[in-house]
DNA sequence: GGAACAAATTCCTCTTGCCTTAGGGCAAG
């Protein structure tokens, strides 16, 4: 058997997990976990390492393991686990509020193996009988596996979307709150969020704390604290939000630490640690005084270490607390100049040309590109050559009419399954900006994916790829893209990509993003609007791009008029 | 188990809140 890195640190993480639920030493289980992400961040493939030691965090005694399991294909530590406890164990360790030890005794004490005999004990009433156990925990635990199962482990931002609008709508009808925000990884733009987190600033604690709890009446609630309410949404997923009730003096350093991410932080108390402080929500503390400082906001927070202000959207493994600096040049909203990816009701937008211009020119953009879908796209009301032509010369009018904003004509044209293209050059020429994406045959295998796409950037009229690999974050994986490949081609052929900033989409990724910029991409971040408000998804492309350490120099949207318009014609 | 500092031992981020059950486990970033 060929062992890929894959197995490997599948492998590491099962024996941690395993080390877990027998109740070892707790920094022997996070060794196993560090290495196996030490691993998922090594940039050579399982052949091209010789000694595994020389990774940070693989040791001896983890690269003998490894050693073993790739000449061998097993490993005897794992074997022993596995005759020891039961595999089925493992998943009884994402059921919310059943950990090692109270799994450990359900196993020993009752027998149980897995989430059907879990659920028969609770039902026989056997589970009430243990130690620690009692009937509300028999209870909950028969309520959690009966939507086990049922619900993904995270949520795209684009569900949690609505569900934060409607949450800070009601939050801002709270008159004892001071000040809130939105914490955690949503705060961080991860695209999948788990649960929502917010800190709330306030000097009625109670006040807040009943008020939050009348909001979704048809909810329960899972905590109710002095400092700390928990609750479900009435969603059919039950998706839990946590508030964090502070002073209004101790907001910065709780908004700091419940944004996290955990790494970040953990790399920010060591910092701390090193210079004889200690962090924790409600401040620092100086050890050797006793005494607590409190920050009015975090970039002062921050400057105590003599960091700059990192944003949330790169907390992430707590390099870059060591990585950042103030003169890094990430990209941020305000530098955005125009949205060269949207749609009207000429072909499936909602809205009308001058209707997408009016809310264009009201967010202070001095271009944009009308990208509507071209005739292929019949499902969406693709534009035939006589409509196009008759686009452009609409849009040519309103350009004189409109002094403050450029309107480029453009298109979003297919790619077609075979590889050609839906207009030809003719049509295209006549064009200001030409985008090409995939929409169609996204199960084709990657050599014929790849031909589609040089086919595109090969084509002197095409300017810029959009959606690039065709995900929808949750629902589909998109098409077998070769990304180092596509990233070469744009280069070769002077391509822009797109960060496509819809947040279903979110196409490129952060990562994928942050790969395209080192190999020397040019990138756009478009919303691909198809309604006016639609063009307010800029800030999860920005997000995104943040995320990705996008500099604000690499994305051709932040390029004045002039020199766009000077770009696009060469 | 890994790594640092010293050569065998010590530290590893942390602490707070809440529930459920009777002291402790789990969850949160």
């Amino acid at each position: 058997m060929q062992v890929t890195k894959e197995d490997v640190i599948r492998l590491l993480e099962q024996i941690s997990l395993y080390l877990e639920l027998n109740g070892e030493n707790p920094f022997k289980i996070r060794a196993f976990k560090k290495a196996a992400s030490a691993l998922e961040f090594e940039e050579r493939s399982i052949t091209e390492i010789d000694n595994f030691e020389d990774i940070p965090n693989i040791g001896k005694g983890t690269a003998a393991i490894i050693a073993e399991y790739i000449s061998t294909g097993s490993s005897s530590l794992f074997i022993s686990l596995q005759n020891e406890l039961p595999n089925s164990l493992l998943e009884l360790l994402k059921i919310p509020g059943l950990g090692p030890k109270k799994i450990s005794r359900l196993y020993r004490e009752l027998g149980i193996t897995d989430i059907a005999t879990l659920k028969a004990a609770c039902e026989e009433k056997k589970v009430r009988s243990l130690n620690g156990f009692g009937p509300m925990t028999e209870m909950n635990l028969l309520k959690q596996l009966a939507d086990y199962g049922k619900r993904p482990e995270r949520f795209p931002l684009a569900y949690m979307n609505s569900w934060i609008e409607k949450l800070e709508y009601d939050l801002n009808l709270i008159e004892s709150i001071e000040t809130y925000s939105r914490a955690g990884s949503f705060r961080r733009f991860r695209e999948t969020l788990k649960d929502l987190d917010y800190v709330i600033a306030t000097n009625d604690p109670e006040d807040v704390r009943d008020k939050l709890l009348d909001m979704y009446e048809a909810t329960e609630a899972v905590a109710k604290g002095e400092t700390k309410v928990t609750i479900t949404l009435p969603d059919k997923f039950h998706i839990q939000v946590d508030f964090r009730l502070v002073h209004p003096h101790q907001f910065a350093t709780a908004l700091h630490h419940f944004t996290g991410s955990k790494e970040h932080n953990v790399r920010m108390r060591q910092l701390a640690k090193e210079r004889g402080e200690k962090i924790s929500e409600y401040g620092i503390e100086q050890l050797e005084t006793g005494k607590i400082l409190t920050f009015t906001n975090e970039e002062q927070f921050y400057h105590h270490f003599n960091l700059p202000y990192i944003p949330p959207e790169i907390r992430e493994d707590g390099s870059e607390v060591d990585l950042y600096t103030d003169t890094y040049g990430l990209i941020a909203e305000k530098d955005i100049l125009g949205d060269l990816h949207m749609h009207t009701n000429w072909s499936d937008g909602n809205n009308t040309l001058v209707e997408m211009i009016d809310a264009c020119r009201n967010k202070g953009y001095q271009y944009m590109a009308v990208t509507d879908h071209s005739q292929f796209l019949k499902v969406a009301n693709g534009l035939s050559v006589d409509r196009v032509l008759k686009q452009i010369e609409e849009i040519w009018k309103l350009n004189e009419k409109y002094a403050d904003i450029e309107i480029l004509a453009g298109i979003e044209m297919d790619i077609l399954p075979d590889g050609s293209l839906d207009f030809d050059d003719a049509i295209l020429e006549q064009l200001d900006f030409v985008i090409a994406s995939i929409h169609s045959s996204f199960n084709q295998p990657q050599d014929m994916i790849m031909k589609r796409l040089k086919k595109a950037c090969e084509n002197p009229h095409v300017d810029m790829i959009a959606h690039p690999t065709g995900r929808l974050i949750g629902k589909r994986n998109g098409y077998d893209v070769d990304v180092d490949q596509l990233f070469q081609l744009a280069i070769d052929t002077n391509t822009i990509l797109e960060l496509n900033a819809d947040p279903n989409r979110l196409d490129l990724s952060a990562e994928f993003v942050r790969k395209a910029q080192a190999a020397g991409v040019t990138i756009a971040i478009n919303t691909d609007a198809h309604r006016i408000q639609e063009l307010e998804h800029i800030a999860f492309g920005i997000g995104t791009a943040r995320k990705g350490w996008i500099k604000k120099q690499h994305v051709i949207n932040t390029y004045s008029k002039d020199r766009l318009l000077s770009y696009l014609k060469n």
